[in-house]
DNA sequence: ATTTAGCACTTAATAGTTGACAGTGCTAAA
DNA sequence: TTTAGCACTGTCAACTATTAAGTGCTAAAT
């Protein structure tokens, strides 16, 4: 439906423009690509693509940029899919350390990331809303003080310190954990914070000041079932010329710290699937595009990586990369093995 | 040595160049803090003060700004420590729970003195090389896999999933946490990586793979030994309007992400000792100030809160904000009962 | 029927110009 | 010693001219 000179064109202005992030010309796509067309026929050529809407100009005069929609074509049909020999190298190379805990690796990817495309980078760890509460263990560390270690059938780990006063004695504690362990032990860690209230009189009986070993539990639980977000490489958005504007770089900013509004994105399901990669999606939002990475460890375990940059930013190579990254974690800590 | 109207032309000077961020002009002051002389005199006086160093002004006929020495004479001699009713309420709500763990308090601290003081807190946390390890224990999570957890003398954790191929099995790894209870009960955190290697052989002995076993415990120390580096509220900095210049900006990003810079800050004795407060201590450079406060918990762990900002921040206010906050970790967490 | 050279036209970006204004330093009077 | 008055200086914002990049169209060339 496109003539291939369109297309050759289309592909040129879509890639010069993501190296330079300028409006992109006749004369200048003549010399750099050297097309075998002059630039009149190129412009007439550019004419047509914007009719199509693949194409927009920022003012009557300026030279062409790919529209969103210009944007689209390109990564669904004349994107290739790149990834550096030396790069996938480095990324086995660090992805070697087989015991290294989820949070830590997903932390880490997020970091590497963000480091290699020079963007920003979001990690949106697993809920583990599913998860159940496996053990709670009770260590003393000295007369005055025990650390209570929570773990759940994942392998998650919390732990709280305590200090004994009058309020509170070891055997209390020691208590606590018993009863807790007893009437928690392999509920979800969603439902735990529901159930802990029933609990409550029956720890009364046992515990002198029980309220705030509760309260202290209570936090632990709360912490778990927090949202596991993580960002990284916020300070490379000075480098995009887009940003900058500095008003732009606040409005980004502000985005970045929202935690629900990545929550969202990852769940947005409609918009384009990149047909090359069975990860990720690609959702554009003003003037930014993510680029999204779903990772499944089991059932009740999920997480995704993400990266944000300007829409003009090197899908295939990031695409590239974040695959990769995903597969690893996958192959890593995968659903291989695991029951529940 | 200075007369009293210098001086109190010098204090309404800073503090209208804090709160505008704007050079202060004769007129001006007239005017907002109505002074009984006339501008000119003002202005007499002002030539005076520039004479001695305390004021400069950016261009000649612009109004004056403090000088880097009139900042710390304002400091030194003129400030007055203010700390606002219904914000110690709200710290001490924030400061109630006595039972979250050293790690989260500093994280905390560090996020709400961000929001505070709409700037940018970094927090270096214990360095904890001289903690000693208490303890490890291994959970069995299913027949695939097991948590260790890596308990310290000062009840900080550190947990480890290891998942069972037929390279490692269950005894073990029982084996293993066996061996380096034995062996590294009660070594510094510092000298354990040292001496894990002079136990290796005697790994060797008894489990069959311990190479990658003995990494894995090995990153686990690593981490702990790590430096404990946090910052919050960078985004503030695009509030400044010091900072509205791009350039600026990223020279700042910058410095943010280079840990040890913070390091040696915090270290670096010398400076300005704001007298007011035992705690904090005030430093300069380039164009921004960094105010240090260090709080100790026992012996072997100590800790520092900073704010980062422009010179013409609110000294007195987050100077305050900071020592209530660093006396009531120390009150929570501090040295009271604990021995070694 | 395409393709291309040539040209008039549009726009953004840059550099200069101007006038208002905020503030100074100095002088001379109070 | 203080203050009123005034000439002077630098910044800022608004305007203007100039330039350069790039377009769309027309007419000639393939």
């Amino acid at each position: 439906m496109l003539s291939p000179r369109k297309i050759e064109i289309l592909k040129a202005i879509v890639e010069e423009f993501i190296a330079t992030a300028d409006p992109v010309g006749s004369k200048t796509l003549l010399e750099k690509y050297n097309l075998p067309y002059s630039s009149a026929t190129i412009r007439n050529e550019m004419l047509e693509l914007e009719a199509t809407g693949l194409l927009e100009k920022t003012h009557t005069s300026s030279g062409r940029i790919p529209s969103t929609q210009g944007y689209r074509f390109y990564v669904e049909h004349l994107m290739v899919q790149k990834m550096d020999d030396r790069l996938e190298l480095a990324l086995r190379e660090v992805f070697s350390d087989r015991e290294m805990r989820i949070d830590e690796v997903i932390k880490r990817s997020c970091d590497i990331l963000s480091q290699m495309t020079q963007l920003t980078a979001v990690a949106l760890g697993p809920e583990g809303s599913d998860q159940t509460l496996e053990h709670i263990n009770l260590f003393p560390i000295d007369e005055h003080s025990a650390v209570a270690v929570f773990i759940t059938n994942n392998g998650h780990t919390e732990s709280r310190l305590f200090k004994f006063t009058e309020e509170i004695t070891v055997e209390e504690l020691q208590n606590c954990c018993e009863i807790l362990n007893e009437r928690l032990s392999g509920t979800k860690l969603l439902d735990v914070v529901e159930k802990m209230k029933l609990i409550k009189p029956i720890l009364a009986l046992s515990v002198k000041r029980y309220e705030s070993v509760f309260q202290a539990f209570f936090n632990a639980f709360m912490k778990f079932a927090n949202d596991n977000f993580y960002f990284s490489g916020s300070s490379n958005m000075l480098n995009q010329p887009e940003f900058a504007d500095i008003t732009k770089l606040k409005q980004l900013m502000g985005m970045l710290e929202d935690s629900s509004l990545w929550r969202t994105i990852g769940q947005r399901a409609g918009d384009l699937n990149l047909i090359r990669s069975s990860h990720s999606k690609l959702v554009w939002m003003d003037d930014v595009a993510v680029i999204t990475n779903t990772f499944t460890i089991n059932e009740s375990e999920s997480g995704q990586l993400m990266v944000v940059g300007p829409s003009r930013m090197e899908y295939d190579r990031i695409v590239a990369l974040m695959d990769f990254m995903s597969e690893a974690i996958e192959k890593i800590y995968g659903t291989g093995g695991r029951h529940d």
